[in-house]
DNA sequence: CACATATAGTTAGCTTAGCTAACTAATTTC
DNA sequence: GAAATTAGTTAGCTAAGCTAACTATATGTG
């Protein structure tokens, strides 16, 4: 009879979503920091984990980061060993980087831990509430990635 | 025929997630600056606007942060007159915050700006994608604040 | 009642993560 | 081959989180 879906207004969407992801990245922290990865760092090593090899600019392009940030970031993994650096054969003002095997078996770690956390409590909702969060994290991305937001 | 949901391991969905809060906040902190208020103050004031008059511990735990940190966040929100302290008149230790009229009018413009932002770009999704959000933005919210993520 | 303990908030000081500006070195372009 | 561009780093700033230690008030008990 009614086709008309409540819609709340996207203002009140988006401030909701906004204090969402700073409580839940809050939250997180502690685990993430707890698993000896902190949270971009996490982030970064996934991207590079399934990616592949590549350069800074574009580790930092794809975590949405200026190249100093992650300059630093790299910095630090390299240091605790997780991430290696090598000459870029093409260009030699770049580098690729890539995870080592300890930078491998850390990440796996971290996830791990997350599951104890996060993944415990999202496999805890209903099947289709997962899915909602699957498809969720999927837009988010997509919006932090488009030129929706310039 | 087949019943079966495929059903991403909840992992995957933890990842996800995970990078995708990353990625959207660092994205929407320009935004947010630009309005003269920073993501955690802006979600602050809305906790006082949304919720009345509150002191600074059921402040601080409504935002999932310490004492220390909300008292840092008030200090700063109140010398740019956006709250307000009052002496709470049953325990002299204590004091009650509320936003005051210049606070809920910069709260509205921040949502405003963002509007122009996030909101905007929430809009321009088709509408069922929008509910989508605004279920998983609550999801978020209850696994911020619940058990399961201890 | 007095003293011990607990609680609300603040201060001090540390860390991490973001940024811009300025620099070096290599590459590309004209 | 000189000029302009690009990749990455360094230096230095700010915001936001934390713990530890402190002050002042409340509360509870011998």
């Amino acid at each position: 009879m009614c086709e008309r879906v409540v819609n709340p207004p996207a203002a009140d969407v988006a401030d909701r979503l906004h204090s969402a992801a700073i409580r839940l990245l809050r939250r997180l922290r502690r685990q993430d920091e707890a698993s000896g990865l902190s949270g971009p760092q996490a982030s970064a090593l996934s991207v590079l984990v399934f990616g592949g090899p590549m350069n800074l600019g574009a580790l930092a392009a794809a975590e949405q980061v200026r190249p100093p940030t992650m300059s630093r970031l790299v910095r630090e993994m390299e240091a605790f060993g997780l991430v290696q650096r090598r000459p870029d054969p093409r260009d030699r003002r770049g580098v690729i980087l890539e995870p080592t095997e300890k930078g491998r078996a850390m990440f796996d770690r971290a996830r791990e831990r997350r599951l104890s956390a996060l993944s415990g409590a999202i496999a805890s909702l209903p099947v289709e509430d997962q899915a909602l969060m699957d498809r969720a994290a999927a837009l988010m991305m997509a919006l932090a990635r488009g030129p929706a937001l310039d």
